[in-house]
DNA sequence: CTAAGGACTTGGAGCCATTTTC
DNA sequence: GAAAATGGCTCCAAGTCCTTAG
């Protein structure tokens, strides 16, 4: 059966309604008292709940889960509370419609397990670093030009250390391994944790220095011998162990994660949040499914054999590794769990007071300290232009150009193809920037005129010539390239050596705002060390300035934020660019993971708060009424928060900057909404609401114009000052994240039936989709979309050609006739009945695969899986789901327990 | 209270390498 | 083994939401 599609699902809840069995509303008398606690405490609510599903392979819907007659999941409130205060149920399998979704039993796609290699980040294009005198010469002129924007106010520290070494080398650094934090260490295997450890001296490539070999493997032993004593610590290191280094690798392998743990981090205490309650922050989630399942049952002691079956067991862990790999490819960043990044109770020198504010979540931004040493080597910038000479034709004349007034043109010129030829803004708005650099008395009077053909057709040879160039040299290159770039990838926090997200700064160019950008083809200039902000550590080097005898804008020690280095947007000066660490860093991952605490928690409270916002759909008071509708659409449609925006922005809207025009009432209770969200993405959707939401519109579009706020008395402050109400930390993305994340987790309990990994995988697509859906995650369909189609068309057509002809044969051959000649008119082979049977239906099987891939290929078109895959899906929800359902059975899964925290890279 | 400033997350496009298909 | 399809990753724009200033 193919999947099947909704087109625009309206979220999959059904409040208002009271179908959802009876539950124990646990939470209304302890919830109370919670409200304004801590957010780590729902974390142990839920707890038992979580880790019930985790364990059993029952889909724990307690009524979790209702099914719209379409088959959309229905994901109701009640079913959390139920779920934690029955505690170990498996008797609440009592599926609400487990017939009623329809999961595609064949795999259309056969998605092979073959291991993929991991691809080598980095691997842009080479960048030519040959301009750099050049560049050096070309900032040093913009110094001599804007000369007012130097400041003599920096630090003394910073003039001072301009020219000091970067080599980090009195910064002691552990090198992180794996995906695994390590406050989580106690909960992790030792044969985990010794083969984490074992590749840590082994990608050294970035560690020539030989006290930071010895820091990290006195580290190595520390942590073997004594932090963390556990059962299995006796274990001896047998683990199938790690391949021999292989040297071409080490750089990759270090590239794509790296985490040990903080040496520091274990004595460091685990953050205290607002309140006096301490974190309970190690939920089920954090333990790896093993130790759930041997919390029954200590195995501890068989460790002997099972080490000594590792060796045998090796294929199959790899594979379960593997079809994991295949559902979580964007997830790989290692989000399964954190938790270590050490929330200092003491504030940084800002010193805004921690107990002021209700702040409750760690590292939420507010003040705290995120770091204790930070080093870095600052960005990297691109290549000067390297003009290329052609001439360009005005009025049918080449014209000579300086290099400024060149390049911006072949910027111009290299754009001929995009859709933003075709917009007046963006000629004109290029028109207007170029002009100056042209000067008052250019011949260039017009951009009509201009002919950029020429620069056009050198562009277009230039990206064949690079085609052309063969893999060695291509390797050659990135190699290059990755020597420049190295020591920018890297920054060390606390200790531990972080990857560092976009550390290349952004190259001039034009501006491509999305949708109807009013500022679309304006210059965005080039960016100089002048114009950069430095965020370091107060003991840290400072990073170089490349260009000698010019130095940074500033340089910031404060350790309350997380960039690096940030300069303002040259588009919208009010705008900073950051430079961040990678998504892959404790920080974000801890950030990450807070974000799916914080959604969970939601689960807890959206019963109330549903319940809130019904009986505020007729509030006399106009504000409450308008926020209790708004609230209902972002959660029942995910939508977003929709901050005020500047005319200088392109006009778009999120849900409390709705116009009037933007939702259309179609009786009796439906509501059509259509507009532009965020990217100018079209959102557009039918929906039944409650009625008593459908008369609120209707009373909020009264006597309004089309372009007039629907939600006049709202903004974005008061709505989220609202909902801070109601839970704590609570914010309108909060919901998106929760209604993804929840939807995910349903439809998985209870679309995973039996079947192959290939059915399996299809069940978590067509989830993945119903996210993307609810959240409006396009694609713009691609150019070969209907070439494609059609030439699967074409396919299916030949087969049921084929078919006939071997039905026709079939025929015969029952009659003992010789079959007839084939279309090409040549004579076949004389075969007997029951192979042409067998082929028929290896046939029609053929056919039918096609049609489902056809299908799915037409219905995935302009959906995109990987947004909320990255954003919004709590990684666990797909870890759990994987490891509760491949290849291994239960007790498979208890025996190979020690080995599901393998690496993903693991090798026999 | 509002506006501005600031820091962070979310988002789609497009490039590029890898895998699949023919 | 070449071309096409796929998937991962980078880029950088565009959101959210918080704090601070006035």
């Amino acid at each position: 059966m193919a999947v099947e599609t909704n087109d625009k699902t309206s979220l999959p809840h059904d409040f208002g309604d009271d179908d959802g069995p009876v539950t124990f509303k646990r939470y209304t008398s302890s919830k109370k008292k919670q409200l304004h606690s801590e957010l780590t405490k729902s974390t142990s609510n839920s707890l038992d709940g979580q880790s019930n599903r985790q364990s059993s392979k029952v889909p724990s819907s307690n009524g979790q889960s209702s099914i719209t007659p379409k088959g959309d999941v229905v994901p109701s409130a009640k079913a959390s509370v139920m779920k934690s205060s029955v505690g170990n149920t498996k008797a609440s399998n009592s599926l609400v419609n487990p017939a009623s979704v329809k999961l595609p039993v064949a795999n259309s796609r056969s998605h092979s397990l073959n291991d993929k290699p991991k691809s080598v980040p980095e691997q842009k294009a080479s960048i030519n670093i040959k301009g750099e005198t050049k560049f050096i010469k070309h900032c040093t002129k913009d110094y001599a030009e804007d000369s007012e924007d130097e400041e003599d106010n920096k630090p003394l520290s910073a003039r001072l250390k301009v020219n000091s070494n970067n080599d980090n080398k009195a910064t002691p650094v552990v090198v992180k391994k794996s995906y695994q934090d390590s406050d989580d260490d106690d909960d992790i295997p030792l044969s985990a944790k010794l083969f984490r450890n074992s590749n840590v001296g082994t990608s050294s490539g970035n560690y020539d220095d030989p006290d930071e070999k010895k820091l990290i493997s006195k580290v190595q032993k520390e942590r073997q011998n004594g932090s963390s004593a556990s059962i299995k610590q006796e274990k001896p290191s047998t683990v199938p162990a790690k391949r021999p280094l292989d040297n071409s690798n080490s750089v990759h392998s270090q590239a794509k994660k790296s985490k040990v743990s903080d040496p520091a981090a274990s004595i460091k205490t685990k953050q205290v949040s607002m309140k006096c309650e301490p974190k309970v922050d190690d939920d089920d989630d954090d333990i790896p499914i093993s130790q759930r399942i041997k919390k029954s049952a200590t195995s501890a002691d068989k460790s002997s054999s099972i080490n000594k079956k590792a060796a045998t067991s090796a294929d199959k862990s790899s594979s379960i590794k593997k079809n994991l790999a295949k559902v979580t490819k964007v997830n790989k960043a290692g989000k399964t769990s954190f938790k270590k990044q050490p929330k200092k109770l003491k504030k940084s020198g800002k010193g805004s007071d921690y107990s002021k504010s209700m702040k409750f979540l760690p590292g939420s931004g507010d003040g705290q300290k995120k770091w204790t040493t930070l080093v870095h080597n600052g960005v990297i910038f691109p290549p000067l232009y390297q003009p290329h000479g052609i001439k360009m034709l005005y009025k049918g004349k080449p014209v000579d150009l300086t290099p400024e007034q060149e390049e911006v043109a072949t910027m111009y010129a290299v754009m001929r193809d995009t859709d933003y030829m075709q917009k007046d803004k963006f000629k004109e708005n290029f028109w207007n920037d170029w002009r100056k650099l042209l000067g008052r008395n250019h011949v260039i009077h017009n951009l009509k005129d201009c002919d950029f053909t020429p620069i056009y057709d050198w562009y277009q040879s230039e990206k064949e010539k690079k085609k052309q160039i063969t893999t060695e040299e291509k390797k050659a290159l990135k190699e290059e390239k990755m020597k420049q770039e190295e020591k920018f990838m890297w920054a060390i926090v606390d200790g531990v050596k972080e990857k560092v997200g976009n550390f290349r700064v952004e190259p001039p160019g034009l501006f491509r705002g999305r949708g109807e950008h009013p500022k679309m083809g304006k210059l965005k200039r080039r960016i100089c060390p002048r114009d950069i902000v430095i965020n370091i550590g107060k003991d840290a080097p400072v990073p170089e300035c490349p260009i000698p005898g010019e130095r940074w804008k500033e340089i910031r020690h404060d350790n309350t934020v997380t960039w690096l280095a940030y300069w303002s947007d040259p588009i919208n000066p009010k705008l900073f660019k950051y430079v961040f660490l990678a998504a892959s860093s404790s920080l974000k991952g801890q950030s990450d993971k807070e974000k799916y605490e914080k959604a969970r928690m939601l689960k807890d409270y959206i019963e109330n708060i549903r319940a809130a916002y019904t009986k505020d759909f007729t509030s006399k008071d106009i504000t409450k009424q308008q926020i209790a509708v708004a609230t209902y659409l972002i959660d029942k449609l995910a939508l977003r928060a929709g901050n005020e925006k500047d005319d200088d922005e392109a006009d778009t809207v999120g849900c409390c900057t709705l116009k009037v025009e933007n939702v259309t009432r179609e009786a009796p209770n439906k509501l059509k909404f259509n507009f532009l969200g965020k990217d100018s993405i079209k959102y557009e959707n039918t929906v039944e609401v409650e009625l008593p939401v459908y008369n609120a519109i209707l009373k909020f579009q009264k006597e309004k114009g089309p372009g007039d706020d629907l939600f006049d008395m709202l903004d974005t402050s008061k709505l989220n000052a609202h909902l801070k109400e109601l839970m704590p930390g609570l914010t309108a993305k909060v919901f998106r994240t929760f209604n993804a994340s929840i939807t995910l987790d349903d439809m998985l309990n209870m679309g995973t039936k039996g079947g192959d990994v290939g059915e399996k995988i299809v069940v978590y697509q067509h989830a993945n989709k119903q996210v993307a859906i609810i959240c409006n995650h396009q694609r713009t369909v691609s150019k070969s979309h209907s070439a494609q189609m059609s030439k699967l068309n074409e396919k299916i057509d030949e087969l049921k050609a084929v078919l006939k002809e071997l039905k026709t044969d079939l025929d015969r051959a029952k009659k003992g006739k010789s079959p007839l000649k084939s279309s090409d008119g040549k004579t076949k082979r004389n075969l007997n009945p029951e192979a042409l049977e067998k082929k028929i239906s290896q046939t029609n099987a053929k056919i039918e695969k096609m049609q489902r891939d056809m299908k799915t290929k037409e219905d995935l078109k302009t959906v995109a899986l990987g947004t909320s895959k990255i954003n919004y899906l709590d990684p666990r929800i797909t870890v759990a789901w994987c490891k509760r359902h491949e290849i291994f059975n239960k007790s498979l899964l208890e025996k190979f327990s020690w080995a599901m925290d393998v690496d993903p890279d693991f090798r026999f």
